[in-house]
DNA sequence: CTGAAAGCGCTAACAT
DNA sequence: ATGTTAGCGCTTTCAG
């Protein structure tokens, strides 16, 4: 099962044989036909690991993800996953978990794989030297984060400007005639602090009122919307609509209110962000931000092949999200 | 940056540094502390390709699914990653989008990366000869079955009981009254045929009518949904509960019948199944099967690591699924 | 306890 | 056009 059975078998140097693999070198077509006929017959396949230790290259690039069953994750995993296959690449995947302590140990494993390059998916959290593991491995490959951001060489980002996409929809509120405007988020991530000052900009911006007690923030899932949504009764909130930093808490902010007999939109108006499958199945269905992870993926494969072919790329890229409207706010 | 390096560093020979990383051999405490103190001064990280040639295994599994964004396959991969990880061993993830063609091309790459074992996500569709390429790859590679299955000396499958999971839903809809009861579904999987199995079977042993029109095949997604509603609408349909095949079907079905004005649970039961994220997200709250992708992602890899260890494992393994209550079948 | 050397399967000069 | 050969970085006998 290896090259020297082939060479044997067609009676020709291991050389050879490598010439036809690869399509290197030349050689003449008789000969090129007895060896084919040898790969055939043996049904041999190259091993990929002596050809990436001669080579210096694995065709493989590695992936960090806190979480794939986090829809928005995981849509950013398949188109990756998707573009690199395009472009000739295998992927590695790693559920790191978020905590940085996971992912320096991934980072370390993935180097002695010798991947060729990383994207680290998803926001990067605000610890004290927490990243310089991340600055360490780029010394070694080029990395690229999604939807992150961290100064560097051989780092490079893609960024969807979340801070923009709640602006946009508190400058939409305003237009519609909200004063009071709610704003739930849950984790303090680099897109979430982007996502929060959006909020207080543009609230500024348009001369709307930024009540603390409006600003809450709560933990993920649906139990963290609803339960945001007492805290926001709790102060005898007068506001008129609510921007949700994920759609999962619009979904519980939608249940709670549906509970208390609440009508949506018409006395209270939602907003939700990433424009998941979720924001289809709420009744009603939820107005969200498409942040479109979709672009961003293929951005980031993009921005590291051609780092990896060695072309100038530029460090920082950004994509813009846009508003869809839906029942929760028409 | 090889072991050479941290040789000479340590004036030792790479086998002294080679026992030290791997803990193998004896070597004197002195002796060891020069080769750590070089270890650390120069950073060394082992090349993880280099020895995979040597010693002909790389830690790595292969795994095949045909799309990371269904949640159901979300989870299961994020199950199987971690468990994995926690043997020792990382994943190459592939995403061969459903047909046999890719999935015929990822298995051979997989093989080539000399990947030491591999899992297949998912139903496996029944093509003529369509999983002669499986059969191939598993006299190189042990291969597990997630929620499909096929015969083999090396391949190995741990299925969810979704016939079972139907039945239980048919049954306990019959002892609520219901005789009149649609069965709604998408694809023809492994997975999909053995649910319309559990229902026309369960259905028969419970005395009720099979009405050819009950039975409806509908695209995926949630318009599906919707399309299949309709259809039961068109042929006048007098049934009292609808079954779903898959969460999001019965989303779309659910929008139906509410856009209808008609009352869930009291006028119509509807049941979907997977248990995912969705049935959270629908009013009402769907009620649908926990088809245990935890425990079956956790048990293939069990499977296939013992088989590694050379144990001896059943082919067969299967996980019984339970029914979970909520607002749409109380 | 330590070192020398063979070899894993392949590619890439360098010869011929 | 084809073959010979020297590594790629590591593990693992086998000597000493």
């Amino acid at each position: 099962m290896s090259i020297y059975e082939v060479a044997q078998k067609a009676g020709v140097s291991i050389a050879t044989v490598s010439r036809v693999i690869n399509n290197s070198g030349s050689v003449r077509p008789e000969t090129r036909e007895k060896v084919e006929a040898a790969l055939k017959e043996l049904n041999y396949r190259p091993n990929a690991i002596a050809r990436s230790l001669v080579v210096n290259t694995t065709n493989t690039i590695g992936i960090l993800a806190s979480d794939v069953r986090d829809s928005y994750y995981a849509n950013a995993i398949y188109i990756l996953e998707q573009e690199f296959r395009k472009l000739g690449y295998h992927v590695i995947l790693c559920n790191t978990g978020g905590g940085p302590e996971k992912r320096r140990r991934y980072l370390g494993l993935l180097l002695e794989k010798k991947v060729d390059g990383m994207v680290l998916v998803g926001s990067i959290f605000k610890e004290k030297n927490g990243n310089q593991h991340i600055l360490d491995a780029s010394t070694s490959v080029p990395i690229v984060l999604l939807n992150s951001s961290l100064e560097g060489d051989n780092i490079y980002s893609v960024v969807c400007d979340d801070k923009t996409g709640v602006s946009k929809v508190v400058v939409s509120l305003a237009l519609r005639g909200h004063r009071g405007i709610s704003y739930v988020y849950d984790v303090d991530s680099f897109s979430g602090l982007a996502k929060l000052d959006g909020f207080t900009t543009a609230m500024k911006s348009a001369g709307l009122p930024i009540k603390k007690e409006w600003i809450i923030q709560t933990e993920s899932g649906i139990d963290g919307g609803r339960r945001a949504l007492k805290r926001l009764e709790d102060v005898k909130s007068t506001c008129t609509a609510i921007i949700a930093s994920e759609d999962i808490l619009a979904a519980g902010i939608l249940k709670g209110l549906t509970q208390k007999g609440m009508k949506v939109p018409d006395e209270m108006v939602v907003f939700g962000y990433n424009d998941s499958i979720i924001s289809q199945c709420t009744t009603p269905e939820l107005s969200s931000v498409d942040n479109k992870v979709g672009a961003l993926a293929k951005e980031a494969s993009k921005v590291l092949y051609q780092v990896l072919q060695g072309m100038e790329v530029s460090h920082h890229n950004v994509v813009v999200p846009e508003l869809v409207f839906r029942e929760s706010c028409d």
